[in-house]
DNA sequence: AAATAAGAGGAAAACGTTTTCCGCATTTTG
DNA sequence: CAAAATGCGGAAAACGTTTTCCTCTTATTT
C-alpha cells in the first residue's frame, strides 16, 4: 500500500535532476556512462514506472484508444474487438472499451467523457449523427468500421450491397423464388443489404417480402419465425440480417416443424464462428470481421501520427459467400422465369 | 480543431476564480444566486468539460476499472464483460480492456502500465502469481472471477467442484460406466473440476480417463477428439473442460461418424448461448457468467469506497445443471454396480 | 594556444485540475 | 452598537510529468 516512487525519488537517488531523468526515460538526449548507470540503477531499485497520467498532460496523449461497439455478445463484434486489439497492442496502445448497447441514453455522455481519454475513437455501432458531430469536434480521429460514415472521416465495412446481391444470386440459381428478407431498420448496413437484395431479385424478376425484427439478435431471430412461417405464402428462403437473428429463426423454424434447408433455406450475413455448427450449417457471407477491426485501427494509427491519408474515405473489404447446408437447391414448380438480362451494379458511392 | 476550453476559461468568463467553479462544478460548496447563474451560464456557452486526467492527477481516482480477461471470443468472458459492464456503467465508471491471450508475454507491462490508469481491477484470466504480486503492490483493490484467489484477496467463480461432481452423478445415473475428462491443465479451474469429477466417480467405483487440450477452444476440442474416439477402450462419455472445446468435440465426432448421444454422450461447462442451438444442443453446467462479472465489479466497488469487506474472501455461485441432448441414458451392459455409499463431499476451502 | 563548437546536465515553466487556507463582507448575537 | 459568527469567494500549492531554454564544462579546430 506504499505510494509509488515518483521521477523525483529516482533523480534524488541517482543524483541528478528530474529533467535529465526524463530525458533518459524516453531516450530523447544521451548522458555520460556513469550518469546513465545511475539512473538505470536507481529507477530498477526503485521499481519505478512513470504515471501515465501526468505524461498525458503535457504531452496529450493518452496511449489509449477507444471502441465503441454495439453488443459485445455477438461474435461479429468481439472479432472487430480482437482485431483491434491486436493492432492497438502493437502500437503499445491500451484499449478503452465501450458498448454503446448497454448504455444507450447516456452514449453523448460517455463518449463525451472518453474523448479526453483517448487519442483516437473506432466507432462500430450505430450512433446518432450529433454525437458524431461533437466526437469530431473535439479534433481526435475516428474511423467507423462495419458502417460507411460521412465524407472526409475514414471508414471501413465489407461491401454490404454486394453481399446482398451475392446472396440473392446464390438463391435464384437454386431455384428459390419467393425470398423474404428479415431487417433491422436502425442499423446502418440495413438499407443496403436490402438495396443490394431487392435490386438482385428484381433483375430476376422477382419480389421480396421484408419482416423486421427488433434487435439484431437469436432472441428476435426466434420471435420474427413464427409470423413469417404462418404466412400464408410462406417463403422458400429467407436471408436474414445477420448470423445471430438466423441461428434463432432456424431453431424455432426447426421446433415447429419446418425442415431446414429442405422446406425453407436460411441465409445468415457475418460468418459468426458458430455458424458452423449449428444444424444445419449456416449458409452465410463472410464479413471478415477480425480484419475490419485490424484495418480500423491502421487507419486510426495513421491519422493519430498526423498523416492524413490522401486516400481517406471509405474502404471496402471484398464479402465471400459461405456455403453451408441450410441452402439447397430447390426444384422449380413452374417454368423456368425468363432470363433477364441482368443490370449493371452501381458502383457505390 | 480548435482547443478545448479549460476551467481558467470559464472562471473568466463567468468573472470568478477558477476555484469558485471548480467547486460549483463539484457541488463542494454552495455560492450565491448570481455567481452560479454567471457560471452555469459560462460552461454551457464554452461547452465545457472537465479534463478527467487533471482531475486524475490531483484526486487520484481515474474513473475506470480494468477488466482482463483471456480470450473476447469466447461468450463465457464476454458475458463476464458485459455483467461488469452494466455495474461500471452505473457507478459512471469506463471500462479498460485487456486481452491476455493476446499478449500473453507483455501481460506483466500491460498490468504494470494498466495500474496507473485505473481505480480497481477484474482478473478473469489465469495470470502468473508474480504478476498478481505486483499488482496487489500497487494497493490498486483486485478482485479475482471465475478462479480462487490467494486469501485477502476478494474472488468470486461458481464452485467447480461442485459443477464436474453434477456431472459426474448425472452420468453415472444416466449408465455410463467409462468416462473421459478432456482437460486444460494451465487453466486455474482445471484441477478443481477434474477432481470434483475424479471423486463422484470414485464413489461409484470408477475411474477416469483424462485427456489434454492446448487451449480452451473450439479448434482444440476438434484436435483432441479424434484421438479419444480412436482409442481401443473408447469412452461412453465424455466431459470437456468448458463449452468451446465440447462443441468443437461433438463436430469432428459426427463427421467421423460417432452419433451424439447414442454412441457417446458429450457435456460442456459453462452454459454459453451458442450451446443450445448445436446438433445435439449441449448439456452443460450454467456458471452464471453474466452474474458473475456483475458481482466482480460490486466487489471491486465496494473496495474502491475503501469498505473493507468483512466478508472478504471467496464467493461461490451455484452452479445448475443444464440438461439438453447431447447425453442420455445409457443401457448397462453387466450388472448394476453394487452401490457405494457416497462420500460426503467436502467443503471447499 | 586561443577561439569556437559541442555536449552534458539543470532550472523552471507548463499541462488543467482540486483543495487547503485565508481574508473580507455580511449577518447574527449579547 | 460592538463583537462574534457565518458564509462567500480567491490565492496558491500540489499532483508527476515533459520540454524549453540556459549555463557550464569539455573537446575540436585553426
Amino acid at each position: 500500500m506504499k505510494k509509488k516512487p515518483t521521477i523525483r525519488d529516482v533523480a534524488a537517488l541517482a543524483g541528478v535532476s528530474i529533467a535529465t531523468v526524463s530525458k533518459f526515460i524516453n531516450a530523447t538526449q544521451r548522458f555520460t556512462a556513469p550518469v546513465e548507470r545511475r539512473i538505470q540503477a536507481a529507477i530498477e531499485q526503485l521499481d519505478y514506472q512513470s504515471n501515465p497520467l501526468a505524461r498525458s498532460m503535457i504531452t496529450g496523449k493518452t496511449g489509449t484508444v477507444g471502441v465503441a461497439i454495439l453488443d459485445i455478445c455477438n461474435p461479429h463484434f468481439t472479432n472487430i474487438v480482437k482485431g483491434a486489439n491486436r493492432v492497438a497492442l502493437e502500437h503499445g496502445y491500451n484499449l478503452l472499451f465501450v458498448d454503446t448497447e448497454e448504455s444507450q441514453a447516456r452514449e453523448d455522455e460517455l463518449l463525451e467523457a472518453l474523448s479526453r481519454r483517448v487519442d483516437g475513437l473506432i466507432v462500430s455501432s450505430r450512433m446518432p449523427e450529433e454525437h458524431m458531430d461533437r466526437m469530431l469536434a473535439f479534433g481526435k480521429p475516428v474511423v467507423f468500421s462495419g458502417r460507411t460514415a460521412r465524407p472526409g472521416v475514414p471508414s471501413i465495412s465489407i461491401d454490404a450491397y454486394a453481399a446482398a446481391y451475392m446472396i440473392g444470386e446464390l438463391l435464384v440459381k437454386q431455384g428459390h423464388r419467393n425470398i423474404a428478407y428479415i431487417g433491422f431498420a436502425p442499423a446502418r448496413p440495413d438499407k443496403e443489404r436490402m438495396r443490394g437484395l431487392g435490386e438482385c431479385l428484381e433483375t430476376h424478376g422477382l419480389s421480396m417480402v421484408r419482416y423486421e425484427v427488433r434487435g439484431p439478435t437469436i432472441a428476435e431471430g426466434e420471435r420474427v419465425c413464427s409470423s413469417v412461417i404462418l404466412r400464408k405464402d410462406k417463403p422458400d428462403a429467407v436471408v436474414c440480417y445477420n448470423d445471430m437473428v438466423a441461428i434463432g429463426f432456424m431453431a424455432v423454424a426447426k421446433s415447429l416443424g419446418i425442415s431446414i434447408p429442405t422446406d425453407m433455406s436460411v441465409v445468415g450475413i457475418d460468418n459468426i464462428p458458430f455458424g458452423r455448427f449449428t444444424s444445419p450449417a449456416l449458409t452465410t457471407v463472410d464479413t471478415q470481421s477480425e480484419r475490419l477491426g485490424e484495418e480500423a485501427m491502421q487507419l486510426l494509427f495513421r491519422q493519430i501520427a498526423g498523416e492524413n491519408p490522401p486516400d481517406i474515405g471509405h474502404m471496402f473489404l471484398e464479402p465471400r459467400l459461405v456455403m453451408r447446408d441450410s441452402t439447397t437447391v430447390r426444384a422449380v414448380p413452374l417454368a423456368a422465369p425468363k432470363p433477364v438480362l441482368p443490370k449493371v451494379r452501381k458502383t457505390l458511392r
